[in-house]
DNA sequence: AAAACGCCGGTTTTT
DNA sequence: CCGGCGTTTT
């Protein structure tokens, strides 16, 4: 097949400048997949052999995808090399780790695994887990790993004040007992990776020959670890291809900086640029509505994107009493473009910021009867259940991995209580042997005594199982697990709903391990790794009948005819910490998670937003997101029950530009039929007030007016209070008096 | 040793 | 409002 055909001239160009640093600007919809598989099937037809070419992407489901596209297009496609960052990391890992210290059949701990590390390291080291709280001190030494900074590193940095200090001792600790363990926590797979090419020349010339073509998707989400990482591996051939969108760089809180796209061209000489701007994707409203938003940001690569694709319709904006409100609006409309339109369900996404918006969503699709498909929350290999089969098959693959030690020893409940466990831990410290050992020995420790038999049965149990993982597939072995530990028949005894949903859960799991068995090659090892490496969104099937749930971090890179973004208020989206934080970046942040957003839809978008919200227990009065302000509000039909809540405060909120933005925009603003009434004064002669004033209310005494809203014939009226909040009432009716 | 109770604290996004 | 965790009770 001819690899350019129906590319346009940017694409094109793409597509045939093989040769050097290439920095792709590949804008939301710009068709950069189909752009990047042809480049590559074009690499292969010019006599590249396949299997020096690498592409490495954020998600598994972006990998698989490039993988099949490649291969429908080019020859040998399947002998590319697509990867993830972090199963890159680990092959390289299983081959060479054992060169810088660690046994090739490490632990992957999850982050829940590293928080308990971190517990029993304050534990050891006296500290309270108030002062130095797990959570914080893992984002701590994430955030140590992902400048590259180890633990010896901080140690030797002088002027630590003594909290400073007992981190450092905390990281230090950490770290052996990751060693311990033979154990890396999720930054290690790719910190670890930069550090053994780092000290192992040999290493790193071998990939550095193998890798003679590098590709690299989402650029604009790498951090420092894979960003060294990847200019290792191409720094003998420099053929590298990094693909990415500033604009769409949402993920700074784990470490990625936008400077990596930013810098390219200074990092490495010589670099070409080629910008996709075309979108295929949206119409022509979503689009400008998206540039819109995003030209608030400051620091971004100028680029426009542009379409030929149809005007479009004006987006919905519904703002509803309540969450359960806003669901009803956001069901209905869904339903009704389905019976009315001739829509399908699976042409749906409703996207929110945080997961726990779902559950009103959920439980009125439940209601209506309408299949949907959840991504995120609570993850499948997160339920307890699964975890503790999990902890049994990891620790059968690596005996010295004590978190998983620890989950299982005494569950199913087999009388080995907390104090019967802490003295073999006294054993093994003493004797400096592993807990493991500790419990082959256990008649030699004394202070057990008879309860000594119950350990014993355990041990052997394991090893039954160790010697069982070696003939059978995994999905007999977990059967055999479920088995012998009589974990089912526990479940069963409870009778409740509860645990026959995790029974259900355990089927599953082992309907999951079937599945892998099919695969040649697949052993504990690849089956253990696949767990931890996945992500929600891999279990994404456009093949659905569905409509999709998920939040707007896990949309990227989907497209959906319709979506419908909800809570688009202030403190929810944008997140009430990027509002209350000084550090401006993490406000522009959220604004390209709304970019984001936005450039999913092809045809038509939805936002909601609700006056009172319930959140953490408490009621919330949320205003309009800012991010409302930044649309063309024009393009925009005001659905509510109630219209234009608190439309006056939008001149003062009109978002900061440059000068002759900022006129324009407001001629704009100003020209809009719909938004002339704002600049006469509104007024309301019946109540004798308005929005600012401050009156008087019998109960509560004096407030300023934050907001009129007509109600029937009478207003509803909302006081600020200071100290004691924010209340509502019906002026008229409780006759409120200016003061 | 296991179940039951009650308090405290957190609470964004995730490979 | 939830869940986790430590304390108390059986």
């Amino acid at each position: 097949m001819d690899i350019l055909k129906g590319l346009n001239e940017m694409q094109k160009e793409a597509v045939e400048y093989t040769e050097g640093p290439l920095l792709l600007l590949a804008g939301a919809g710009s068709g950069k997949t189909t752009v990047l598989t042809r480049r590559v099937a074009n690499i292969i037809e010019k006599g590249t052999n396949p299997y020096n070419i690498v592409a490495i992407t954020f998600t598994n489901k972006a990998a698989k995808e490039m993988k099949e596209r490649v291969c429908k297009i080019a020859e040998q496609g399947d002998k590319v090399w697509v990867s993830t960052f972090h199963s890159m990391g680990v092959r390289i890992l299983r081959q060479h780790i054992d060169k810088i210290g660690y046994d090739k059949s490490f632990s992957i701990f999850d982050s829940t695994d590293s928080e308990k590390v971190i517990k029993n390291c304050l534990t050891d080291l006296n500290l309270s887990d108030k002062h130095f709280k797990p959570k914080n001190m893992k984002s701590i030494i994430s955030k140590f790993k992902n400048e590259l900074v180890s633990a010896e590193e901080y140690a030797k940095r002088e002027e630590k004040d003594s909290r400073e200090q007992s981190i450092s001792d905390i990281y230090t600790l950490y770290e052996s007992k990751l060693e311990k363990n033979n154990a890396l926590d999720f930054d290690d797979l790719i910190y670890k990776t930069v550090l053994l090419l780092e000290s192992n020349e040999e290493v790193l010339e071998k990939y550095q020959s193998r890798f003679e073509y590098i590709l690299v998707d989402e650029y604009q989400d790498t951090n420092i670890p894979q960003y060294k990482l990847v200019k290792m591996l191409a720094g003998k051939y420099k053929n590298l291809c990094v693909v990415g969108d500033d604009d769409q760089s949402i993920y700074g809180w784990r470490g990625a900086t936008i400077d990596n796209i930013l810098n390219f061209e200074k990092d490495y000489e010589n670099a070409k640029v080629i910008k996709l701007e075309q979108n295929y994707r949206s119409t022509k409203k979503i689009l400008a509505s998206a540039n819109s938003v995003i030209s608030n940001n400051t620091k971004r690569k100028v680029k426009e994107l542009w379409t030929d694709n149809e005007e479009g319709v004006n987006f919905k904006y519904y703002k509803g009493y309540n969450e359960q409100d806003e669901a009803v609006y956001v069901i209905n409309n869904i339903e009704k473009m389905v019976e009315e339109d001739g829509k399908e369900y699976d042409e749906f996404a409703i996207l929110y910021r945080t997961n726990t918006q779902s559950r009103q969503i959920e439980d009125n699709l439940v209601k209506n009867n309408i299949p949907y498909v959840l991504y995120g929350g609570v993850k499948f290999y997160e339920r307890k259940e699964i975890k503790d089969i999990l902890a049994y098959l990891r620790l059968i693959f690596n005996m010295d991995d004590e978190i998983s030690l620890m989950r299982i020893i005494n569950v199913p409940k087999r009388g080995i209580g907390n104090g019967t466990i802490e003295k073999v831990y006294e054993y093994a410290n003493e004797n400096g042997i592993s807990a493991l050992r500790a419990l082959s020995n256990v008649e030699q420790i004394e202070t057990i005594g008879s309860r000594s038999k119950n350990i014993k049965k355990f041990y052997d149990l394991l090893m039954s199982l160790k010697d069982k993982s070696k003939e059978v597939e995994i999905d007999e072995l977990i059967k055999e697990v479920v088995e012998l530990t009589g974990y089912i028949e526990e479940l069963k005894e409870e009778k409740t709903d509860e645990a026959n949903t995790r029974i259900d859960n355990i089927y599953e799991f082992i309907n999951k391990a079937t599945e892998s068995a099919k695969n040649e090659n697949n052993t504990l090892e690849t089956f253990l790794e696949e767990i931890s490496l996945v992500a929600d969104i891999d279990a994404y099937d456009e093949n659905t009948k569905c409509v999709s749930l998920m939040t707007m971090h896990s949309s990227k890179g989907l497209e959906f005819k319709n979506v419908s973004i909800i809570g688009f208020e202030e403190n929810i989206f944008p997140s009430y910490r990027s509002v209350s934080s000084d550090d401006e970046g993490e406000l522009e942040e959220e604004r390209r998670l709304c970019y984001v957003a936005l450039t999913r839809a092809e045809e038509s978008i939805l936002l909601t937003s609700a006056t009172s919200r319930m959140l953490h227990g408490r009621v919330n009065n949320n205003k309009v997101s800012r991010f409302f302000d930044e649309l063309i509000l024009t393009d925009i039909d005001d659905v509510s029950p109630i219209k234009k809540p608190k439309i006056q405060s939008r001149i003062s909120k009109l978002p900061k530009m440059d000068y002759a933005h900022s006129v324009e925009r407001t001629k704009q603003f100003m020209r809009s039929s719909e938004n002339a009434h704002i600049f006469s004064a509104p007024q309301d002669k019946e109540l004798g007030f308005e929005v600012g004033d401050t009156i008087k209310q019998m109960r509560y005494g004096k407030g300023v007016v934050t907001e009129i809203k007509p109600a029937g014939a009478d207003f509803e009226v909302t006081v600020d209070f200071g100290s004691k909040g924010e209340k509502k009432f019906m002026g008229i009716l409780s006759r409120l008096k200016k003061v």
